[in-house]
DNA sequence: TTGAAAGCGCTAACAG
DNA sequence: CTGTTAGCGCTTTCAA
C-alpha cells in the first residue's frame, strides 16, 4: 500500500470525514468501536505520520521543547541532557538542542530561534533570564541562578555553596592547611557560591585565605588548570591541597601535579565538583561533590510538562541537596 | 509597541500586503527600496518572529534537523554534536536531539517522531537503517556503517580497522607479547573494525592471538571493564598490554590495574580510543586513536546541507584517517 | 512593484 | 456518534 501524508486521504480510504479521524488520532470526542478499529488499520497499513508543522500551527503546541545549555561536552551538562531528554522523550516531546558556548550572543540568538519554532517550553542553564521573547513561554531555570531581576519561572539549583562547604571541610579535615582554590572567572554565579562554601570553612576553622593561592582561570578547562598549577609550583607557592570548582578542572591539577613529580594524596590533596565520570576515572580517583543530576532532571521535566498544561507550580524554587563523594584524591 | 504574532498585523502596520512582507523576509520577488525599509522598520519594532510550524507546513521544509545518537554522555559522540549542533546553526539549521540509548526500539520511534516533526534531514549514528520512513528524508549515516543491504545516503566514517592497528602496533613495538583485547560486544561493527586491526598488527608480528584475553563487555562502561580486567587478574591469566576499544573501557581498565598495583606503563601498557577529555586526563594519560570529529561535523553539516538544497553529492562514502595520540601509558 | 486569494494539514466548534 | 466548515500563519501563483 503506497504512502499517505494527509489525515484526508486516510478520511477517504475509511470512508469517513477527517474529523472522525482527527478524533480517533487524538482519542477526542466520541466514535464507535469499529470506526476507531477501521481508522487505525488504515493508518497502520498506509504507515501515515501525522503532521507535526500543520498540528503546531493549529494548536500551537508543538510537543518541542528547547534545552539551551552551555556547552554539551562538559560530562554534567551532557548527563543532564540526556536524562531530560529521556523524559521528555516519554511524555511524547522532542528536545531541540541549543549549545550556547556561554557567549551570550549565541544565546539570545537562539532563544529566538526556538521562540520562532513555537516550542512548547524551554529549559534553560544561564545566568541571563530577561528575554521579552520567553513571557509567554514556560521556562524551567536550572543549575545557574538568574542575575537578573525578573524572576518569573521556575529554577532549579544544586546547593552549591554547601558542595563547595563539603570539599573543603574534606580538606581541612585530612590536615590541609594551605588550601589553594582553583575556579573559573565567569559570569556563571555558582562557580562564586562554590567559592562562598569555601570561605566559609575556611573561617570555621579559623584559617586565613592565603590571596596568592586563589586562581580564577578564564574558562573551564583542564588545560587551563594545568598551566595555572604548574605556574604556582614554579613560582614556589607552597601548598597542600587544591579545592576545585569543576571535575575538569579537578583533571588538569592532577596532571600538573603528577608533571611536577607530587603525589596524590601524599604530598597535595585535591577535591573537584560534578561527581562525573573523570572524577571515578582520573589518577587515583577524585574526591568529588556529587549533584542529583537525575532528580534534576526529573523534576524539571515534570515541572515543565505541567506548566505546559496551564498549571503554575506552587513552588518556584528548588535547592537540591549535594553530599561529598570520597575518593583516593582525598585519602590519607 | 505591543508584540505581534503574524504578518498580517504587519502587513497592515506597514501598509502593505501579507505577500510583500513574505517577500522581504524571504528576499523572495522583487520590491522597492523603501518599501522594504518600512517593512523591516515595522519588524523590528514589534519584535515580530516568523512562525515556523506555518512555514513548515506550507514550505515543507523546517529548518530543522535530527540529530540520532547512541548516548550523549560519551565524549566522543558530545563533541562530535556540538560541532554538528553550532555548524548547523550557523546555516540557521535547528537540531532535535535524540538518544536511542542503543535501544533499536527507542531509535525506531525517534525516527518516527523526527518524520512527524517533518525534519529537512537526519543526522543518524546506527548499524541499522533501513527505515521507511526516511525514504524522502536526506540522511547522513555517520560512525557506524549499515549492516542493511539498502545503502541510499551518505556514510561517514573513520578509520576503525586502521585505528586499531595503530594501536595494536604501539604495544607490540613496546615489547608487549601478551596482549588483552577489551571490545564491547555490540551490534555496532566498528569495534569489530577496531578488533580486526588488533589481529592485522598480530599477525604482521607473528603473535598468537590468546582466547583467554579476548573480552567482550556486554556495554561500554568503565565500570564493566573495570570488573573484566579484575577478574582477569584473578584468574592469574598472564598479560602486558591492553587494547581497549574506547577512552572509557581504558578508563577502568586503568583503575583495576591500580587497585591491584599493577603500574601503567610499568607493569602493563595501556591503549584507548576516541583521543578524548578521558584519555588525557585519566591516570598516566591515555594513548589513544584520536579521530578527526570536527572534519565528520564538518563534511556530515555540509553534506546533508547540499541534500536539503537537492543535489546528491557524487562521493557518497567518507572515511577519515585517524591517528595515535602517545601519551603516557605506552611510553617506557 | 504589489495585491488577492488559494491552500498546506490539521483541529474544534457547530450542526445534525 | 459523525460530518461540515472555518481558519491557524505562511508562501506562491496569477493578475494587475
Amino acid at each position: 500500500m503506497e504512502k499517505v501524508k494527509s489525515i484526508k486521504e486516510i478520511a477517504r480510504l475509511a470512508g469517513v470525514s477527517t474529523a472522525t479521524v482527527s478524533r480517533v488520532i487524538n482519542q477526542n470526542g466520541r466514535f464507535s468501536k469499529e470506526t476507531e478499529e477501521r481508522v487505525r488499520r488504515i493508518i497502520r497499513q498506509t504507515e501515515y505520520v501525522p503532521n507535526m508543522s500543520a498540528k503546531g500551527l493549529r494548536t500551537n503546541r508543538t510537543r518541542v521543547v528547547g534545552l539551551v545549555v552551555p556547552d554539551i561536552t562538559n560530562p554534567h551538562f551532557s548527563s543532564l541532557v540526556l536524562k531530560l531528554e529521556m523524559n521528555f522523550f516519554e511524555h511524547g516531546y522532542s528536545c531541540l538542542i541549543c549549545n550556547t558556548n556561554e557567549s551570550e550572543k549565541l544565546e539570545r540568538k537562539h532563544i529566538h530561534t526556538l521562540s520562532a519554532q513555537n516550542v512548547s517550553g524551554i529549559v534553560l542553564i544561564s545566568g541571563t533570564r530577561n528575554y521579552s521573547e520567553l513571557d509567554d513561554v514556560p521556562v524551567i531555570y536550572v543549575d545557574r541562578p538568574s542575575r537578573s531581576q525578573n524572576s518569573s519561572g521556575v529554577m532549579i539549583e544544586s546547593d552549591n555553596e554547601e558542595g563547595g562547604y563539603l570539599a573543603t571541610q574534606e580538606l581541612l579535615n585530612a590536615g590541609c592547611r594551605h588550601l589553594v582554590i582553583l575556579k573559573c572567572l565567569s559570569s556563571d554565579t555558582n562557580q562564586f557560591s562554590r567559592y562562598r562554601g569555601f570561605q566559609r570553612a575556611l573561617a570555621e576553622h579559623g584559617i586565613e585565605e592565603d590571596p596568592h593561592l586563589y586562581v580564577d582561570l578564564p574558562e573551564v578547562s583542564s588545560e587551563k588548570a594545568r598551566n595555572a598549577i604548574t605556574w604556582l609550583l614554579e613560582q614556589n607557592f607552597h601548598f597542600d591541597g587544591i579545592m576545585c570548582t569543576t571535575d575538569t578542572i579537578a583533571a588538569g591539577a592532577l596532571i600538573a601535579l603528577r608533571e611536577h613529580g607530587l603525589s596524590v594524596p601524599e604530598d597535595v590533596l585535591v577535591t573537584g565538583f560534578d561527581d562525573s565520570q573523570l572524577a571515578i576515572s582520573c589518577g587515583p580517583g577524585i574526591t568529588s561533590v556529587h549533584q542529583d543530576v537525575s532528580k534534576m532532571a526529573q523534576l524539571a521535566t515534570g515541572l515543565l510538562l505541567e506548566m505546559i498544561c496551564g498549571k503554575m507550580p506552587k513552588q518556584t524554587y528548588y535547592q537540591l541537596p549535594v553530599y561529598l563523594e570520597v575518593r583516593a584524591s582525598t585519602r590519607r
